[in-house]
DNA sequence: CGCTTAATTGACACCAGTCAATACCCGTGG
DNA sequence: CCACGGGTATTGACTGGTGTCAATTAAGCG
């Protein structure tokens, strides 16, 4: 077992939620429940539910709310006159979406896959966001994430070729979708995102996604279980031909701390709906 | 004369100049003189100047400063081990570089053209920011204009090829560059950056620039003068064509005030160095 | 068991990158 | 005044990768 199969350790970090807790009303919220330093709502007030392909944001319209990312993956897109979609960053559980304009223009927000959101009043997280240092703090560091994927995608989209930027993509999803690591130093990597939505990230066609997956496994980097799952055999080979080798822990340290304060805040088997409130 | 041939009215927006100067320690500063809310200095104290190529940030360094462009344009870019390089986004003048960790990883800035900076110690910078609300929305309006740079990069990287990217560009060139309005509508573009930057911003090659460009000049879209000048015939063709129709306005009004605040602060046959003071 | 959707595979064309040669501009210096 | 040199732009020939189109297979699901 390597670097890459092991998650990061969770830090701190939990600004967000803690603030969402501080700034909680002095009544008591119905179901719910402080757990650690964060809220937890078992009431379905806050949450929203999104399928693949539901929209999330529009482009022009501000919004009353941001949302908190419970779950799932969402992604922000802009289409071209001829349909042509171009993904251009994903968003990951724990992240805040809509709350600057950073979705002008004909662009949208939308779940790539099954999602489950907590709306916040935007004027109240606003307010949040100025008082509370270590939310703000988190919040920044957030955006400083997505900054780096963002830079991460347009170098790779004008640098990289196709299976290039594949192979960066699967390292990285090592870190945002499912892995399980196995004793031998490989592990599974289960991918979540439509096929469609990896060929729009990444600028390229479903085909050629299938023929690079396919090329991977003749080549032994990779072992194709099903269409959905890898068995990675060469992470640092992937790691190499992406070409993200100091990148790689930068851009996903904040993911896998995220997703692990999650992971451990909500029951995982719970068949109650809980919920992170933001009022 | 149409809506592209002219440059966007000066709004507000002196935030980040009123702000410096109403830092300014009481003692006044050697041969600073107010100019409307704003402070020059003649001094070059705080000014550096930068050839083509030069360094202005290296990657891991944060630096003990930030710099405001007063004139010139750089580029942010990143190498890939073969040499490639991408070009991530394009700074021009008014702008702050440097301030947040937006260059982490093995990216750099430097001199695209003869650029001329004012050094802004860090900390100062930081405590403006926090303290004068003017400026923090100034800053803030920056850093929004530079995300969409990038998005519209990364979109256009992916959803665009290489002769509808170059016709988006040289239609935003407009706005950035020296750009000589004819009374018949048309006008004619300086392009101030070398064709290699072109071409590994756009994710191309010169070869590729210089055919598309002699394409577009044959199509009776472009006229070219010389390499360094086109005469732009159909500039709404030219927006059609780079899919930037609602972009346009949202990317450029930004950068063409800044521009203008700065021109209308600098004397253009000044032969004392002007230098907008920072600390 | 048929339907829909997703994934795969094949054939093909063409764009665009690469390499190489030439033309051009603009200095300098003889 | 011209020759020379360095850098940039241009042009040509070539080719390989990748998108496109189309057909086939596989998989999920009622």
């Amino acid at each position: 077992m390597n670097q890459f199969t092991s998650v990061a350790p969770v830090t701190n970090g939990h600004a967000i939620m803690a603030a969402v807790e501080t700034a909680r009303k002095p009544e008591p919220l119905r179901c719910s429940l402080p757990f650690g330093r964060a809220m937890i709502c078992g009431a379905a007030r806050y949450r929203e539910d999104r399928a693949p392909d539901d929209k999330v944001l529009a482009g022009d319209a501000p919004g009353q709310h941001v949302w908190f990312i419970r779950s799932g993956i969402l992604r922000l897109q802009r289409h071209a006159y001829d349909g042509h979609r171009q993904i251009l960053s994903l968003f990951f559980p724990g992240e805040i979406v809509g709350f600057d304009g950073e979705f002008r223009g004909e662009v949208s927000v939308e779940a790539a896959t099954q999602s489950s959101l907590c709306r916040i009043d935007r004027r109240k997280f606003e307010t949040l966001v100025t008082e509370n240092d270590a939310l703000r703090a988190d919040f920044f560091r957030q955006k400083q994430d997505q900054l780096d994927r963002l830079h991460w995608l347009t170098w790779s989209l004008g640098a990289l070729g196709p299976e290039e930027r594949l192979c960066a993509f699967l390292a990285l999803s090592t870190r945002f979708m499912p892995f399980q690591p196995l004793p031998d130093g490989t592990g599974v990597l289960s991918v979540e995102l439509p096929r469609k939505d990896i060929a729009d990230l990444l600028g390229t066609t479903v085909e050629s996604i299938s023929r690079i997956v396919h090329r991977l496994d003749e080549a032994g980097i990779i072992e194709i279980r099903d269409p959905a799952h890898f068995r990675l055999l060469d992470l640092p080979g992937l790691v190499a031909r992406g070409q993200i080798d100091g990148l790689f822990d930068r851009m996903t340290t904040g993911l896998a701390i995220r997703r692990h304060q999650i992971e451990s805040l909500v029951a995982p088997d719970s068949a109650d709906p809980i919920c992170f409130c933001g009022r």
